[in-house]
This record gives C-alpha cells, sequence and structure tokens, in this order.
DNA sequence: TCGCGTTTAGACTAAATGGTCAACTATCTC
DNA sequence: GAGATAGTTGACCATTTAGTCTAAACGCGA
C-alpha cells in the first residue's frame, strides 16, 4: 500500500532541535521544514500546523528521550535518595553537554517554551502540563520513599516534589537567563539540602 | 521647544503590560501601538524596534516598579528574615492579584520574557540579566545579615541567595505553565525552609 | 511488471509584519 | 505673531509567513 516514508518523525526531531536551541515563536515552518529537509506540502501532509506538530514532538520525546531514562533513574531498586542524587547529576551532565556543544546553556525546552505559549497555545500548553505532572511523580514517589525509611525528615511528599522541581527547573532556566553553566554546578547539593536528608547521608559526603 | 509629549512612555507601559500577559515573539510592533494609541511613525521616531523600547521598558519598570518596592521590603531597619518573609508575601500577592485580573497565571515576565530570547536577542537579554544581577544582590544581603544574626545555620549567601531565586522564580514560572496559582501556596514556606532557620523563628509559626 | 494508494514537489495566494517617508501639526521661545 | 523645533500621521513598500493546491513521483503488494 503506497510508499513509505519517515518525513514526519525527521519533522519532529528538527523541531525538537530548534524548540531547544530557540523559542516557540522564533521557529518556522519554514524553518522546521528546512532542517528535516521536508517540503511544506510534506508537512501540511502530517500536520495541521506548527502546534500539532510541537504536541507530537513533545509526546515522542517524552515517550523515546525521556521515560525511560526516568524509569531507570528512578527504579525502586535503587536507594530513594540515590534516585534524586542521579537525576540532580545528569540533569547537570545534560546541561553541561547541551551547553558546550551549543556554545551557550540551553536550559529545559519544555519549561522555556510552555512558560512562553502558557497564555496562548492551548493545545500546546496542556501537553506540557502533562509532561510536568508526569515528571514530579517520580519526585514525589522517591521523596515518601525516602521519608519511609528515615533518609530524610518526615515531610509532605507533595509539596516537596513541587519545591524540588521548582528549584530544578528554575535554576536550569536561570543558567540559561544568564547563559552561565557555573549556575547549575551547586544544583545537587541544593536539591538534596532542599529535602533535609538526616544524617550525613547525603549531603556532607558531596562537598 | 517644539511640542511635548508622552508617547514613548505610553509605548514602554503598553510593552510591559503585553509582555506580562502574552510573550516577547508574539507581541507586535502594531500591537503595541494600538495598545498605546500611538501611530507607527511615532514608534519609529522614539525606537530604532522592538528590541530597543524592550530594554528601555525593562529599565523602567526596575527604576519606577521594582526598586523602590525592594528598597522598602530590604530596609536593613527590617530583621533579616522578616525581609525575606515579606518578599515572599509580596510575590505570592501580586501573582494573585495579576491572576484575578487576567484569569490566568502571568508569571514573571523577566523570567519569561528572558527565558524566551535569551538565546536570540543580545540587547534585551543583556538588560535581563542585570535586572537579575541586582536583585539577586538583595537575597545575598539579607542572607548574609541573617547568618551573622543566628537566625539561620551558617552557610554560603551567595550560593543560597541562587537557590532562593531559582526556587522562587522556578515556582513562578511553573505556576504560570501550570495556570495554578495554588502551586504558590506553599511559596513563602518552602522559600524560608530553603535557609534553613534556627528554632521557631521563622517557620513553624507560619503552619 | 503493473496498478494504486501514499507521499512529495514547489509554485501560488493572502495576510501579517517591520520599516520608511514626506507632509503636516502643535507648542515653545523670542 | 513668527519661526524654529519637537512630535504626529497614514499611506506605502518589501519581506516573511502560514497555508493551499495540483500534478507528478514513488514504491509496495499482487
Amino acid at each position: 500500500m503506497g510508499r513509505t516514508s519517515d518525513a514526519n518523525e525527521r519533522l519532529m526531531q528538527a523541531a525538537l532541535d530548534l524548540l531547544w536551541a530557540e523559542n516557540y515563536g522564533g521557529v518556522t515552518v519554514d524553518d522546521i521544514c528546512k532542517r528535516a529537509d521536508v517540503r511544506k506540502g510534506s508537512f501540511y501532509y502530517y500536520f495541521p500546523g506548527k502546534a500539532e506538530l510541537t504536541v507530537a514532538a513533545i509526546e515522542l520525546s517524552w515517550t523515546r528521550d525521556w521515560k525511560p531514562g526516568l524509569d531507570a533513574c528512578f527504579s525502586p531498586v535503587v536507594e530513594p535518595l540515590a534516585r534524586l542524587r542521579n537525576h540532580l547529576a545528569a540533569v547537570v551532565a545534560l546541561q553541561s553537554a547541551m551547553a558546550a556543544a551549543h556554545g551557550k546553556v540551553l536550559g529545559c525546552p519544555m519549561a522555556s517554551v510552555g512558560c512562553e505559549i502558557s497564555t496562548s497555545e492551548a493545545g500546546v500548553s496542556a501537553s506540557i502540563r502533562g509532561f510536568f505532572s508526569r515528571k514530579r511523580r517520580y519526585f514525589e514517589s522517591a521523596i515518601r520513599d525516602a521519608a519511609a525509611a528515615g533518609e530524610i525528615e518526615p515531610c509532605d511528599p507533595a509539596q516537596k516534589a513541587l519545591a524540588l522541581q521548582g528549584l530544578i527547573d528554575g535554576l536550569v532556566t536561570h543558567a540559561r537567563i544568564m547563559n552561565d553553566i557555573a549556575l547549575l554546578q551547586a544544583l545537587p547539593r541544593l536539591g538534596l539540602d532542599l529535602l533535609r536528608p538526616r544524617a550525613a547521608v547525603g549531603v556532607a559526603a558531596d562537598i
């Protein structure tokens, strides 16, 4: 039944790449087409418009890029605080690598784009909201486990997860704004510190 | 000599208003002109372009809106931790008021716009970087004073100020992304908690 | 190898947008 | 009141952009 193509995937990947480096409004359909080496007719064959492509690209990024890594990092096999420590280290490592590759700090495209279009593009916004809700569950679960194991002081896991997510995305966003990767240097310590680990379990050893 | 006008101020205010509610890329010169009730010719009489207007508007906002409030809030007359507590409360109050007025959480335009254009508009970016650098000094100073007064545990004030700014802007940005003002409810407590206040000085009383 | 559904090419349109310009107007100073 | 000066206007141009459409090309299954 007819010919096959991966043009739609190339388009999604191109959109993701450009959204990392630029911003939603600044990326045009032509830009995406050019990067994906796809002509405009094909673009509109696959997607009704930029917003729908973006939603599809976000979902792809979640299932292909984010979820597997998070599942591995937050495996219940790992000690609760170590899960968070590993994740924080991974965030810093990824940002450092992207900064090295692009010559500037890129931050998190979900946060950047989400912040940019939250008051306009409803569809994209909903998709990004889903992304953050899902991601926060990993934090919440690990924090609950850590509290149960006595690794941190008792707390409201949902609130702590929110605070941790705010701290992480906040610092990452600031690093992008200030274009200074050094701002992330202290992220692992600050993140764990926020959880008030007991004794010398987590933090002191890092210094 | 010649006629007088406040069109340039109207333009700056219009830009600020629109940047709160929308985003940099989504606001056109025509939008700004329409809101300011100024014709395009006048726009280009005062400013070379949108970027320069934005820089001017940011500086205006700093000196007119932000600095006086911060100076008052962070007056050395006030106890160190109380300065921060008051500021956190003010942030939540402002966001709540704006959300009530606009029907959606708007977040911080400096953070939103800064994040959006950090990789493209160099001039605007530099202005926003200056904004955040100046604002962070208030935090740093208050934290240093708090540590000296024994109100919080000893720490590196610069690092703590960075973490606090990340937490605040991170949560505010998340509230915008999720369009949920309730996310800010816990901000004052989380912010103070981050500073590890001694005894029941600051936090416990708030619960 | 042939037919048919799938995919692609790229020219085209309409609208939006940034930016220019010369003529015009108001107001201040003398 | 007469310039001179500061500010305003709206038409106009060039470019970019989203989106459409038709004909052609491709490649899978039979």
